[in-house]
RNA sequence: GGGCAAGUGGCGGAACUGGUAGACGCGCAGGUCUCAAAAACCUGUGAUCUCACGGUCGUGAGGGUUCGAGUCCCUCCUUGCCCACCA
C-alpha cells in the first residue's frame, strides 16, 4: 500500500480498537503517588433506540479529558455502567410478557457495542447494572442505614391513578390529565409509601453548594428547588373554640393587615370548624379539589376561588375578628397549610380579596419620605384602604400597626416575633419548599424493598446476611387491582418469617424508584466487584471526590439533589470521606437537527433531499424546503444514528465534529455538511502525516517553530477548559501552515499527531504506527510549550487615530511603552499632518491610540 | 407570572480582565487538473461607494460612559431553557 492512500477509517477504528483492548490501555492504574483524574458520565439508561448523539457528545468530551489527563500523568478513573432499573423495559414486559432483563440485556450489550464503536477509553473492569444482586445488594444495604437512622418512613401519600387499567401512573405516563394508555381521566388516590427524610439534609443540601465547581445556573436551580425562607409561626386562636390555627408567613410584620385566613381544603381543621350552615358549600369544594390533579389544579391558575368556612380565627395583637376561608391556591405540602392572608400585601390574597370583596387594611408604607408616610395614614384612616389600586409587596414602614408603628421592616418582624414567642403563641420559623422523598413504587422492575412487616414486632429489617433480596419471578408485570406492586400476588415469595421473632410476616412489596441505583453508582465504580463492603474505604479515600462529572441538563435538580442527599448520609455514618461527591460540574447542551417539511406537509429525510447547505435544501424533484431546528424526533425523520455516521466517516470525524460544532454547554444543531468538513480536514492529515518526511530539522523555519509551540499552549489551555472547538481550529492552523509550508518535520509529527491524538485517537495512533512506533500515543508524555519561544515573538501592534486603525508597527514582546509610542507617532506621522497629538494611550503588546485634532 | 441564558456574515461559530470584529469550518463564486464529472488543490467571499488607491457603515433597537464598546451602564424588543399559586 502507498503510504499516501487514504485507508477507510472504519477500517482504521476497527484495527485501533483491537490494539487498545489487547494492550489493556484503559485499565484504571493505581500507582503510588500518582494524582488522580475521576471522570464520570452520567451512565445511560438503556434503551431500545439505542446510543442518541446526545449521549456521545457528553462521552466524547469526557473521553478527549480522560486520554489528555493520561498524557499528563494523571492516574485515570473512567468507568461506565447501566441504569438499567426502570419504566420502558417494564412496560415492554407488561405488553410482552418478555421480562425486562431479558430486554436489558439486550439493549445493553447495543449500547456497549455502540460505544466501543466510538473509541471510548472506559475501562470495562468497573463496569455495573444497577439491576445486578451484586449491586442492589448495596442499594438494599444502604436503604437500610437510612431506615436505622430514622430517614425513612411510612407515609399516605396521593398516587396518579388510573380507574379503568386499576394502576398508579408515573407522572410521565400521564397526558392532559388522562391515562396514557386507555385515555381514562386519572384520579388521584392515597396509598402507603415509603418515604426518605430529605427536608433533615435541607440546610446542608443548601449549605454545601458553595465551593463547588457547577454551573451557576445548576446551583441556582438547587437553591430554589430547596426554596429556604426564614419567618414566623403564628398560633390563632379559633372564635367559640379551643382550637389553634398555626400559620407560617415570611412577613409578620404585617400581622395587623390579616383580614381573612386561608385553610388548603385538604387540611385536618376544616371538618372541625366549619359551621353547619356553610358545611354543604364547603364538602362540594373539597370533592371538587380533590378530584383534580396537581396538574389541573396548577393549570387553572388565573381565577382564585375558595368559600368561606363560617369560622373566625382571632388576631392575637388586636383581638379582631378574622374571617376563615378555604382555597386550592394555599397547598396542604407548604409551610402549615394555612395562611394569614393580606391583601395588602400580597399579590394573591390582593386577588382573592377582590374577588370575594374582602376588606385591604393597608400597614406597611414606602419609607421613602415623612409626607408619604403621612399621606398613606390619611388613606387608610377607618381601616380599610379603598384608595390602593394593587398590593404593596416590598418592604417599608409599619403603619396602622399598635406595637410596631414607625419602625422598618426587619426591625418589625423582630420586634412581633419576638412578642409572639414571649406570649408563647408562635415564634421565627424556616421553612423549606422540599418535600420529603416518596421512595416506593408500585412496580416490578426495581429493588426490592428490604423491610418485612410482622403483626407482632412491627417493620423490621431484613437481615444483613440475607442481602440482596432478590426480586422474584412473576406471571403478571401489570400491578395489582388495588395498586399494590406485582410482587404481592407472589405469595411464596411474600410470606416469610419474621427475622425478629419467628412469627408469621410478609415482606414489602414495594420496589425503589429508579433515582436509588443512581444515587451511589460513582462509589461502586471505584470498587464494583467487593463481595464485602459496598466500598473499600481505602479506596474510597484514594478517588473520591468524582473530579469532573458530565451529563444532561435536566438532571440539574433531582438525580443530583438525591445523590448528594444519599452521598451526605453516608458521610455522617463514616463510610465516604468527602461531605460532596461531585467537585466540578459540566452539562452538554442539546443536539438539534434540521427538520424539512415540504409543500405537501410531509417530513422529509436526509436521504431524500439535496442538502447545499444547512439553510438550504431541495427535494428531488426540485421544490426548495425551509428546515426548522428542533429536537432531533423519530416522527420528523431528523434523528441522527451514530452508527451510519461511524460507518461512513469513522469514529474520528464523529467525535471531532461534535466537538466542533461549538460550545459544549451550548445547544446546537447537527449539520451534515459540518462532518464532511472535519472529514476532509482528517483526510489532509493523512495524506501529511504520511507523506514524505521534509528536509533536515537544522534548517527549521522560524515561524513554525513560533506557531507549533502557539498550537501546543492553545491546544492545552482548551482542552483543561473543556473548548473542544477552539483547539480543533488551533490544529486546522497549524496544519495549513504545516502544508502551505510543505514542512513534515519529525517534530512536527510528532507534536501535531500527539495534540490531535485525544480528539481522534485512532487515526492519530494507526499514523503513529506507520511513523516507525509500536506504543499508544496515549502512552506518551503531553508536549510542553517552550515559554521563551512564544515570547520571541514579532508582534503586529495597531495604530489608531481617534479610534479608527489607521496604520501598524512591529515590536517584540514586552517592548516598552516609550518605544511603542515613538514606532507609533512615526508610522502615523503621515496621517497625522496638519493635526495636533492631544493624547497617546499605549497598552503595551496590544495597541497604540493616538488623540489628535 | 417568576428565574436563568442568549441575540455577531448566507449558516455553525471565534474574539484574553474594554484594545485590529468575523478566527476555524460550512456554503457560495472563480480558477488548476480532466474528454467530462467527482475528488483534490489554489484564489476570493460582512455590506456599501470607487476603475483603482482608499473611504463609509457594521455585533437585536435606542441612548450613555470611554481615547476606544460585541464586551460596561440604562431603556426597549426578540428567542431559548427551567420553575410555576411556596405564604
Amino acid at each position: 500500500m502507498r503510504t499516501s492512500e487514504i485507508p477507510d477509517f472504519h477500517e482504521v477504528d476497527k484495527k485501533r480498537q483491537a490494539a487498545w483492548q489487547k494492550a489493556g490501555l484503559f485499565k484504571t492504574p493505581a500507582r503510588p503517588g500518582a494524582k488522580k483524574f475521576y471522570c464520570l458520565d452520567m451512565f445511560p439508561y438503556p434503551s431500545g433506540d439505542g446510543l442518541h448523539v446526545g449521549h456521545t457528545e457528553g462521552y466524547t468530551a469526557s473521553d478527549i479529558l480522560c486520554r489528555y489527563k493520561r498524557m499528563r500523568g494523571f492516574d485515570v478513573l473512567h468507568p461506565m455502567g447501566w441504569d438499567a432499573f426502570g419504566l420502558p423495559a417494564e412496560n415492554y414486559a407488561i405488553s410482552t410478557g418478555v421480562h425486562p432483563e431479558i430486554t436489558t440485556k439486550k439493549n445493553c450489550e447495543n449500547f456497549k457495542r455502540q460505544i466501543d464503536s466510538l473509541g471510548f477509553s472506559y475501562d470495562w473492569d468497573k463496569e455495573l447494572y444497577t439491576t445486578s444482586p451484586d449491586y442492589y445488594r448495596w442499594t438494599q444495604w444502604i436503604f437500610l442505614r437510612l431506615f436505622e437512622k430514622g430517614l425513612a418512613y411510612e407515609s399516605t401519600m396521593p398516587i396518579n391513578w388510573c380507574p379503568k387499567c386499576k394502576t398508579g401512573l408515573a407522572n410521565e405516563e400521564v397526558y392532559q390529565g388522562r391515562c396514557e394508555r386507555c385515555e381514562s381521566p386519572i384520579e388521584r388516590k392515597k396509598i402507603r409509601q415509603w418515604m426518605l427524610k430529605i427536608t433533615a439534609y435541607a440546610d446542608r443540601l443548601l449549605e454545601d453548594l458553595e465551593g463547588l465547581d457547577w454551573p451557576p445556573s445548576t446551583m441556582h436551580m438547587q437553591k430554589n428547588w430547596i426554596g429556604r425562607s426564614e419567618g414566623a409561626e403564628i398560633k390563632f386562636a379559633l372564635a367559640g373554640s379551643d382550637k389553634t390555627l398555626t400559620v407560617f408567613t415570611t412577613r409578620p410584620d404585617t400581622i395587623y393587615g390579616a383580614t381573612y385566613m386561608v385553610l388548603s381544603p385538604e387540611h385536618p381543621l376544616v371538618p372541625e370548624i366549619t359551621a353547619p350552615d356553610r358545611k354543604a358549600a364547603i364538602d362540594a369544594y373539597i370533592a371538587a379539589a380533590a378530584g383534580k390533579s396537581d396538574m389541573e389544579r396548577t393549570e387553572l391558575e388565573k381565577d382564585k376561588t375558595g368559600v368561606f368556612t363560617g369560622a373566625y380565627a382571632l388576631n392575637p395583637l388586636n383581638g379582631a375578628r378574622i374571617p376563615v376561608w378555604i382555597a386550592d391556591y394555599v397547598l396542604t405540602t407548604y409551610g402549615t397549610g394555612a395562611i394569614m392572608a393580606v391583601p395588602a400585601h400580597d399579590e394573591r390574597d390582593w386577588d382573592f380579596a377582590k374577588k370575594y370583596d374582602l376588606p385591604v387594611i393597608q400597614v406597611v408604607a414606602l419609607e421613602r419620605s415623612e409626607s408619604q408616610v403621612t399621606t398613606h395614614k390619611s388613606q387608610a384612616g377607618g381601616g380599610s384602604l379603598g384608595t390602593m389600586d394593587k398590593p404593596f409587596c416590598e418592604e417599608g414602614v409599619a403603619i396602622n400597626s399598635e406595637l410596631i408603628n414607625g419602625l422598618k421592616t426587619p426591625e418589625a418582624v423582630k420586634k412581633i416575633t419576638a412578642w409572639l414567642e414571649e406570649k408563647n403563641i408562635g415564634g421565627a420559623k424556616v421553612n423549606f419548599k422540599l418535600r420529603d422523598w416518596v421512595f416506593s413504587r408500585q412496580r416490578y422492575w426495581g429493588e426490592p424493598i428490604p423491610l418485612i412487616h410482622c403483626g407482632t414486632c412491627g417493620v423490621v429489617p431484613v437481615p444483613e446476611d440475607q442481602l440482596p433480596v432478590l426480586l422474584p419471578k412473576v406471571e403478571k408485570y401489570l400491578p395489582t387491582g388495588t395498586g399494590e406492586s406485582p410482587l404481592a400476588g407472589v405469595e411464596a415469595w411474600v410470606a416469610v418469617k419474621c427475622p425478629r421473632c419467628g412469627g408469621p410476616g410478609r415482606r414489602e412489596t414495594n420496589t425503589m424508584p429508579q433515582w436509588a441505583g443512581s444515587c451511589w453508582y460513582y462509589l461502586r465504580f471505584i470498587d464494583p466487584k467487593n463481595p464485602k463492603v459496598f466500598i473499600d474505604p481505602a479506596a474510597e479515600k484514594a478517588w473520591m471526590p468524582v473530579d469532573l462529572y458530565i451529563g444532561g441538563a435536566e438532571h440539574a435538580v433531582l438525580h443530583l439533589l438525591y445523590a448528594r442527599f444519599w452521598h451526605k448520609v453516608l458521610y455522617d455514618l463514616g463510610h465516604v470521606s468527602a461531605k460532596e461527591p461531585f467537585k466540578k460540574m459540566v452539562h452538554q447542551g442539546m443536539i438539534l437537527s434540521y427538520s424539512y417539511r415540504d409543500s405537501k406537509g410531509v417530513y422529509r429525510g436526509y436521504d431524500e433531499l439535496e442538502i447545499r447547505e444547512a439553510g438550504l435544501a431541495f427535494t428531488k424533484d426540485g421544490e426548495e424546503i425551509k428546515p426548522v431546528v428542533e429536537k432531533m424526533s423519530k416522527s420528523k425523520k431528523s434523528v441522527i444514528n451514530p452508527d451510519e455516521i461511524v460507518k461512513r466517516y469513522g469514529a474520528d470525524a464523529f467525535r471531532m465534529y461534535e466537538m466542533f460544532m461549538g460550545p459544549l454547554e451550548d445547544s446546537k444543531p447537527w449539520d451534515m455538511r459540518g462532518i464532511e468538513g472535519i472529514h476532509r480536514f482528517l483526510r489532509r492529515v493523512w495524506v501529511w502525516a504520511a507523506g514524505p518526511a521534509s528536509g533536515p530539522e537544522a534548517a527549521e523555519d522560524e515561524e513554525l517553530k513560533l506557531l507549533r509551540h502557539q498550537t501546543i499552549a492553545k491546544v492545552t489551555e482548551d482542552l483543561e477548559n473543556l473548548k473542544f472547538n477552539t483547539a480543533i481550529s488551533a490544529l486546522m492552523i497549524y496544519l495549513n501552515k504545516l502544508n502551505e509550508k510543505g514542512a513534515r518535520t519529525r517534530q512536527d509529527l510528532e507534536v501535531f499527531l500527539t495534540l490531535l491524538h485525544p480528539l481522534a485517537p485512532h487515526i492519530t495512533d494507526e499514523l503513529w504506527e506507520m511513523a516507525g512506533s509500536g506504543e499508544s500515543l496515549m502512552a506518551r508524555p503531553w508536549p510542553e510549550a517552550d515559554q521563551a519561544i512564544l515570547s520571541s515573538r514579532r508582534l503586529e501592534i495597531p495604530v489608531q487615530i481617534n479610534g479608527k486603525v489607521k496604520t501598524r508597527i512591529y515590536a517584540g514582546e514586552g517592548a516598552d511603552a516609550k518605544t511603542l509610542e515613538k514606532a507609533a507617532l512615526e508610522s502615523a506621522a503621515a496621517h497625522l499632518q496638519g493635526k495636533t497629538v492631544v493624547k497617546v494611550i499605549v497598552v503595551p503588546d496590544r495597541l497604540v491610540s493616538i488623540v489628535a485634532k
